[in-house]
DNA sequence: TAGCTACGTACCCATTG
DNA sequence: AATGGGTACGTAG
């Protein structure tokens, strides 16, 4: 359509969609980056919150001052007849919805964030036209006022720029600071003598001031850096309160603004007005697993070189206050180095880019692509309305029916060659794929109706979810056909989290009716899968919610064990189709798929009885030991647990002898060699010691022995006198209880492998094999 | 402002004999 | 001293 002006039409990415207020009204802000250009800023002071209610109910909000009440053509899923409830401003919102909770009146649609009901109500998931309107500059800025906005895909390229300060020991002052960028890598420093690589500034306030007028002159769409949220940031803010600065760090001089570390989720943010702030730590922790996500540990694991500091000094902290007074110039590199490292980790694995893409599939902001509920909305919220239905809003106190979860099928012990273990590609999405599974189809059952092993009943022929999930799976087709990992990753997470807040009761449309609609059939399906197994005189060890495992043929003959995998495979799952078939009238959207094959297995028994265990196995696969939910890939068991494990399992794997290794690393341990490996790492889950009242577990104990605060983890080993606090760069305590670590460490990792061989750990000790006797 | 359930293990701590 | 329930943690999926 021919716009009023001949202007192109722009095309960005949403970065930051947010709103003021501005004398009394509501203005929408949606900061982004133009494709091919700069920033951006579209401002709408035309849109207003809403929400609706019952048409019958609509009459009771008439003496209300600050809304304005009209008619709608949309309606409940329960078919009620809506009126649109338009607010002045956001904030009236909450408190009209409570007293309209009280009044008894449903209120749907009543919690949806402002700016975020801008975006749904245009589709918009992180690509965007604009349109029409006024345009002009303020800076680097356009600004767009009331244009209007389209979806659009886009495929955005954001500036980055990583940013680390060094400061004095109690981050009282700071030293110096690094910006590392796609185009730039500086350190300015204070001080009065020159130093290469770095800018100097006489004093810390012209450090500040340089700083924050080079950052806003790099003008990043992102800034990163290592816990830079909870250090740098807020050290930055504070220094810059007390030196009377303004911190205008936000694309129009704003200030950052801290989002306050909630209790419970411990999860803090920044917000930079018009700008997105990662922390490195966040992305890599829900990324990689690791012993610990210190910037050290990370840069290690992901690039295999560390920090400049020596890892063994032991107190960093002092270390660089004397860098700074006595050679600069290391301090300098050092502090260059760190913002590197921070944006080569993040490269390297590709981390923003995953984090984009998450972002452009759901819509949320590139701070928040984790946020699952928010981002449904985003998904189903315009899908609902094209179909002229609105939702309800989330109820928490609603009654709630318990949530199952996945089927576990009892393991069989003990040890196997050749054992294959299959699994249902996206085992829940194909489900709410093949059977409709969705809270529109919910809503409109009828008669015809799919009935789901729970009796939930849903409809053949409405639904949402199957189409989102069926555009979902084009996507990740053609994401794999080209090679781009972060998109298949991104949709993969997605596809996965449609599930999970079903199952949610913050999400809107959580019901428990359906989330165990979903695991029913998943249930069933696992057994329908175990029964074509065993119908082929196949034995199955093992399954967990999607996979079964089962017990190729030992003797060599003409088939390889992939050969008979695979035509296992083919017949179990036209089994499972047919079946499906046959019971739903419903075409099947289930693949069953090989994911390994074991040339060796080993599955242990509960500590103290015989049956099998769930969720802890070993293999062999092509070669390479794997490990799962045994003690050596627990976080909170010492190392040597792990040295030994899979120490005996290799050696069990290749066929050689076990007792003598046992042997060896009983002696070390006895003769003190291995004393760092002792030390327990676990978590204080609660986040403070006075609230573990019930009990008090080793960690905590040890965490008491402490003087200062305890971090989010504590390290301590088992001493004479009890659980020990250990302090990283210290040595231990010196009368270690060896006996603990032989009788509560290695003695139940040794046995689970060792009775399979009918051996005990009693052998390795030099005891006799009964030691009911002492 | 917020995904979920299932499972195994160790340890604490009160109760029991 | 043995036991059994409860707490705590981390993991699989």
């Amino acid at each position: 359509m021919a716009g009023a002006t001949d202007k192109p039409i722009s095309t960005g990415f949403v970065l930051h969609p947010t709103y003021r207020v501005r004398r009394g009204r509501p203005v929408i802000q949606i900061f982004g980056r133009l494709d091919g250009g700069g920033p951006f800023l579209v401002e709408d002071d035309r849109f207003r919150p809403y929400f609706f209610v019952p048409a019958r109910d609509a009459a009771s909000l008439a003496t209300e001052p600050d809304v304005a009440i009209e008619a709608s053509p949309l309606q409940s899923l329960t078919g009620d007849a809506v009126a649109r409830i338009v607010a002045t401003l956001p904030s009236v919102v909450p408190g009209l919805r409570e007293k309209l909770l009280l009044a008894g009146i449903p209120v749907y649609e009543g919690d949806v964030r402002f700016p975020y009901r801008y975006l749904i109500d245009r589709g918009i998931r992180g690509g965007v036209t604009i349109e029409g309107g006024a345009e002009d500059r303020e800076g680097a800025l356009v600004r767009f006022r009331n244009p209007t906005l389209r979806a659009a895909t886009v495929s955005p390229r954001l500036s980055l720029l990583s940013i680390d300060l060094e400061t004095a020991p109690d981050a009282s002052r700071i030293y110096c600071a690094a910006l590392v960028g796609n185009e730039t890598e500086e350190v300015h420093l204070t001080g009065h003598t020159s130093v290469p690589g770095a800018r100097i500034h006489p004093d810390e306030r012209h450090l500040l001031e340089g700083l924050i007028h080079r950052i806003r002159e790099i003008d990043p769409d992102v800034v990163l850096g290592w816990n830079v949220v909870d250090f740098d940031l807020r050290v930055l803010a504070r220094r810059c309160r007390e030196l009377a600065l303004p911190c205008a760090l936000g694309r129009r001089g704003d200030e950052p603004v801290f989002q306050q570390d909630r209790s419970f989720t411990r999860q803090s943010r920044a917000v930079i007005e018009g700008r997105m702030v990662l922390d490195g730590i966040g992305l890599v922790r829900d990324a990689l697993r690791l012993e610990d996500y210190r910037l050290e540990t990370v840069a290690r694991a992901v690039l295999g070189r560390g920090k400049l500091i020596d890892s063994e000094t032991p107190d960093t902290a002092a270390e660089i206050s004397r860098l700074y007074r006595e050679d600069p110039a290391a301090l300098v590199a050092y502090n260059l180095e760190d913002a590197r490292l921070v944006l080569e980790i993040l490269e390297r694995e590709g981390l923003v880019e995953l984090a984009l893409e998450r972002s452009l599939l759901c819509g949320m902001q590139l701070d928040r692509v984790g946020a699952s509920i928010a981002s449904f909305d985003l998904l189903y919220l315009p899908e609902l309305r094209k179909r002229k239905l609105v939702a309800s809003s989330v109820d928490l106190g609603r009654k709630s029916a318990p949530v199952r979860g996945g089927a576990v099928l009892d393991s069989e012990p003990g040890l196997f060659r050749n054992v294959a273990v299959f699994d249902f590609r996206s085992l829940y999405p194909s489900l709410i794929r093949t059977f409709n599974l969705d809270p529109l189809a919910h809503a409109r059952a009828a008669e015809d109706a799919v009935v789901a092993p729970n009796g939930a009943r849903f409809s053949r022929s409405e639904a949402i979810l199957p189409e989102i999930i069926e555009r979902f799976i084009d996507r990740r087709e053609r994401a794999k056909q080209r090679g781009d990992r972060h998109a298949d990753q991104a949709i993969k997470i997605m596809m996965n989290a449609l599930f999970g807040v079903l199952g949610a009761a913050a999400c809107r449309f959580f019901d428990p009716d359906i989330a165990n609609a979903i695991t029913s059939f998943g249930q069933q399906m696992l057994g329908w899968t175990r029964e074509a197994f065993e119908e082929r005189g196949v034995q199955v060890l093992y399954g967990d919610t999607d996979s079964v495992f089962v017990k190729l043929s030992d003797a060599e003959n003409d088939t390889s064990p992939r050969d008979e995998a695979e035509t296992l495979r083919e017949a179990v799952e036209s089994r499972i189709r047919d079946r499906v078939r046959r019971d739903y009238a419903v075409e099947p959207r289930l693949t069953l798929e090989l994911e390994r094959i074991f040339e060796r297995f080993f599955m242990p028994r509960v500590r103290r009885g015989s049956s099998g265990s769930k969720k802890r196995y070993a293999g062999l696969c092509g070669g390479r030991l794997e490990v799962v939910g045994l003690e050596s890939v627990r976080r909170d068991w010492p190392a040597v647990a792990k040295r030994l494990q899979e120490g005996m399992l290799s050696r069990l794997f290749s066929d050689r002898e076990i007792m003598p290794y046992v042997r060896e690393v009983v002696s070390s341990l006895q003769r003190g060699e291995i004393d760092d490996e002792l030390v327990y790492v676990k978590r204080v889950r609660k986040g403070s010691l006075d609230r573990y009242t019930a009990t008090t577990p080793p960690h905590i104990q040890a965490a008491r022995k402490l003087s200062g605060p305890p971090g989010r983890v504590v390290r301590y080993v088992i001493a004479e006198t009890g659980p020990e606090p250990v302090l990283l760069g210290r040595a231990l305590p010196d009368r270690i209880d060896r006996g603990h670590y032989l009788e509560r460490v290695l003695r139940p990792v040794a046995d689970a492998i060792l009775t399979e061989l009918d051996q005990s750990f009693d052998e390795a000790l030099g005891r006799p094999r009964q030691m009911k006797l002492l």
